[in-house]
DNA sequence: CTTTAAATGTTATATACTAACGATTGAATA
DNA sequence: TATTCAATCGTTAGTATATAACATTTAAAG
């Protein structure tokens, strides 16, 4: 289990893993029986993969994981429910990582955005309407229409500054 | 030669590439003689083949050119040089392309931030302290400590939206 | 049921990147 | 200028990431 650090938008403290999990696939059944979404056996287990590891996952890594499972998967299979999964925007792929990790929605209504900590790998999907502002301004000014944002914030987050 | 669009940060109307390509040259020996780094002839090169092209570009289409005027290069002569090139601040990767684009300063001393013609394939790389600043901000509140960014927004650029 | 489109299985291959080690080069200095 | 030593480059091999193409299975809709 991970150790609870004490900031903000990382903070694990009080974090029940179990249950956000849990939420985490009841939210995508939502989503997807709304949406009139599929969330198969194989979808459904490599959502759950990556929430249970909460963290930014490689697909190579659930690969493994469902081969040890049922020792029938090649690599479509998992990009297969990756697409699936980032096409319904259950999950986000970290693009300086090649790694893929829960939407936890955070960013509401605006572009997915991401502080990143090198140390311990933890991922925080933050809002920031001022970004978001600042960038459609700069887009704006350039006659540029967005389709995507990938902004991905490398760092240190603040329990793993504190403990060197 | 790529077609001249009429917008500001994509503007290529009055682009004389060839003075371009030289400056950018120009530009990366005074950096590596002031430094004191060795701009080799492969590097030299690499560089040169990324500012010919003006947009981003991969690594194995860099080592087919080299391999097309010299026929020994193998995958590490390229990545080798790109490296040396990052670290010299003389390209950026862009990340959600495995691509390489050559730097342009445009982001002055902020980091780096780049809108990505999806239909055209240019880049533009923008300056924008308010995003900079927003983002320290959240960086902030998080108790964050900012590495490195990767901002990189896609869309279409307005040349391309206005011939449809 | 039957049809059929979606999903999955399977094989093969493309693309992206790195480790390791020996050979060469060239800058510093004896 | 000869020597030395670190940086660079060549080369082989391998790992990691991702997709194409086509056969088979599944399950939703008629």
């Amino acid at each position: 289990m991970i150790q609870a650090p004490e900031n903000s938008v990382f903070d694990a403290s009080g974090h029940d893993h179990g249950a956000c999990i849990h939420d985490a696939l009841t939210r995508a059944e939502t989503l997807c029986a709304q949406q009139g979404l599929r969330l198969t056996a194989i979808r459904r287990r490599v959502l759950e993969l990556i929430w249970e590891n909460h963290r930014p996952t490689k697909a190579y890594d659930l690969l493994n994981s469902i081969n040890a499972e049922r020792g029938n998967a090649a690599p479509p299979t998992v990009y297969r429910a990756l697409d699936f999964l980032l096409d319904a925007g259950l999950i986000h792929k970290i693009e300086s990582l090649n790694a893929f990790i829960g939407c936890d929605a955070a960013h509401g209504d605006g572009h997915p955005k991401f502080l990143i900590c090198r140390a311990c790998e933890r991922v925080a999907e933050i809002p920031s309407p001022a970004v978001d502002t600042a960038l459609a301004r700069e887009a704006k000014r350039a006659g540029f229409t967005i389709d995507h944002e990938t902004i991905e914030i490398g760092g240190t987050c603040a329990a793993c500054a504190q403990r060197g």
